[in-house]
DNA sequence: TTGTACGCGTTATCAA
DNA sequence: TTGATAACGCGTACAA
């Protein structure tokens, strides 16, 4: 019958309706008053030609946005394993889409050069430089830093690191506990500041050393600091997945958990694997995906966002318990 | 000094550098041959400008590209926090973003219209109907499903769901088990098959009833269908997480695994919080991410994609035995 | 090797 | 309420 038919145009609709491309663009959009019956016609006509609506390249071209807000996390499978990553990322989602925006995922490594992004979060902890950072200035893309270092012209979404580290920290001295180790995470910001907030307390604080937020990993390294002769009656850890895996670690070994150790965790995350409550620093893990989603939107929209810091609570669990008597 | 400057477009570089739009073009995209010099200043031009390269939006709507994958997947707290969805959508951003293109996440609920999509994934299993499904047909958007519903027009991956299933339910045979119950998921294409291939050798298998892959709802669910007097020698699930669900309530109620009940899983992923490797059916689920990223630059490519079916293995742990001699 | 001119498919401004 | 026309910023035949 027909040609090799292109995909239709709005023009074709508009063609194909008898009225003029504006007024084809209104009765699609909406943005200006158009008669019932005008509109009627141009989707009948659209419907007849299977014109599936505006073209979104050409209507983002025209906007100057791409309706997509890039998200810099890690690599995919360790920055997603971190049950703590999960609740936050998903509230950002569901803000950022009552908005109309996407989220594109940004791993590590990949530069992502290209993409039309109207923001970028970055979200990731230790890592304190980074690639398409220039070109994002350059460009004049919107960030939000999220618990990140402190780079110019970003929005920044933080955490009460220190107090709640200082909490924890409290807590177990008020038990009794004057040998404190701590293992850590890489370097970062969020990592400074718990230290800093551990050491308000406890100046001496023996370090076992960085590790993923890995189970096994905290289990290796707690491990192999006890046989290397490191001694403690509570170990704080920086997330609830390490601390189970010193909880879990210690019990191969013997020890009671809270009896002979007190192990202490953060973030206030599920493990309903392990049969005690850990104790540890809640974060208000959906409103730092909220707060960082209204960030965004805010910059989009050509403001100035303010920083937030966002409260901690800490949580006592049964997982520390009074100094044992004797080392 | 300079007005209410606009941001620099590249007719801008061309008339600083005095070349023309054309020759400024080719000197950034390196599409055809330009002369050494030529190119340097036009460079120059652009760094004394701030120009940052060619608009994307632009670039997009004249290449009828956008470089954006997406992604369907559950509620992303649901869909992430399974072990499995994880090295698959790793492998997926890694095959992609060495394509060039990002990948979006278009959680469920969200209609994700008027985003400018180069192909979509689609990876819930769970749900045969979905929203955006008619518009991506109506826009020729190419479509990649994983062990999803057969929908006219996707490219399939899919997993040896059934063989899997019929082997674990053979080893569960030999090792004399006859009362064997099952944990299900909702009703869904893996679900259907993998029921298929445990009813290829237990035709009777009893089904203690769907629940989510999830630690806790596995041990609820199978609490449950005990304390109203469920009997079997032996649980198959549907995930490692459903399985260390079960195993964790049997102990619970003071049954040892796999003496008095063996436990076998799906997927193939760590359980390290778990002292017992679980008898599960491995999926090689980096492959199906590339195999599923692969689908996708082929059908971007206009090329045909072949479907695509993953071999499985069954492992063989500690949480399967000889059923005991009495039930 | 460089320049000219047009088109990609919309939305927005302005007049009618 | 509708229509003509100009951007939006860039690629790319085609000609020089």
């Amino acid at each position: 019958m027909s040609g090799p038919t292109r995909t239709p145009t709005m023009a074709d609709v508009a063609a194909a309706a008898g009225v003029s491309l504006s007024t084809a663009s209104l009765a699609f959009s909406g943005n200006k008053p158009v008669s019932e019956e005008t509109r009627d016609r141009v989707l009948a006509a659209a419907g007849a030609l299977g014109y599936a609506g505006p073209n979104p390249l050409a209507r983002n071209l025209r906007r100057g946005r791409s309706g997509v807000v890039g998200v810099a996390v890690g690599r995919l499978s360790t920055a997603f394993r971190d049950p703590a990553a999960l609740p936050m990322l998903d509230a950002v989602s569901e803000v950022l889409d009552a908005a109309g925006l996407g989220l594109l995922l940004m791993p590590h490594g990949d530069e992502h050069a290209g993409l039309p992004l109207d923001a970028v979060i970055y979200d990731i902890c230790g890592c304190e430089t980074w690639g398409p950072y220039d070109d994002l200035v350059a460009r004049g893309v919107p960030l939000v830093v999220v618990e990140g270092p402190a780079w110019a012209g970003a929005t920044y979404v933080d955490v009460e690191h220190r107090r709640g580290a200082a909490d924890v920290a409290r807590h177990l001295h008020d038990l009794g506990h004057r040998r404190v180790a701590t293992l850590t995470l890489d370097s970062s910001h969020p990592q400074r500041e718990r230290e800093a907030g551990l050491r308000e307390v406890f100046p001496d604080a023996e370090v076992i050393g960085p590790c993923d937020s890995d189970l096994v990993a905290a289990q290796l390294a707690v491990g192999a600091w006890w046989d290397r002769g490191g001694e403690a009656t509570a170990v704080v850890c920086q997330s609830d997945v390490q601390a189970a895996g010193v909880v879990l670690e210690a019990r191969r070994r013997g020890m009671d958990v809270p009896a002979d150790l007190s192990v202490a965790g953060f973030d206030g995350v599920a493990t309903p694997w392990l049969d005690v409550e850990l104790t540890t620093v809640v974060q208000p893990l959906a409103e730092k995906g909220r707060a960082t989603a209204r960030a965004v939107l805010s910059r989009i929209a050509g403001e100035v966002a303010d920083d937030v810091l966002l409260p901690v609570r800490m949580r006592v669990g049964g997982s520390t318990g009074p100094a044992p008597s004797t080392v």
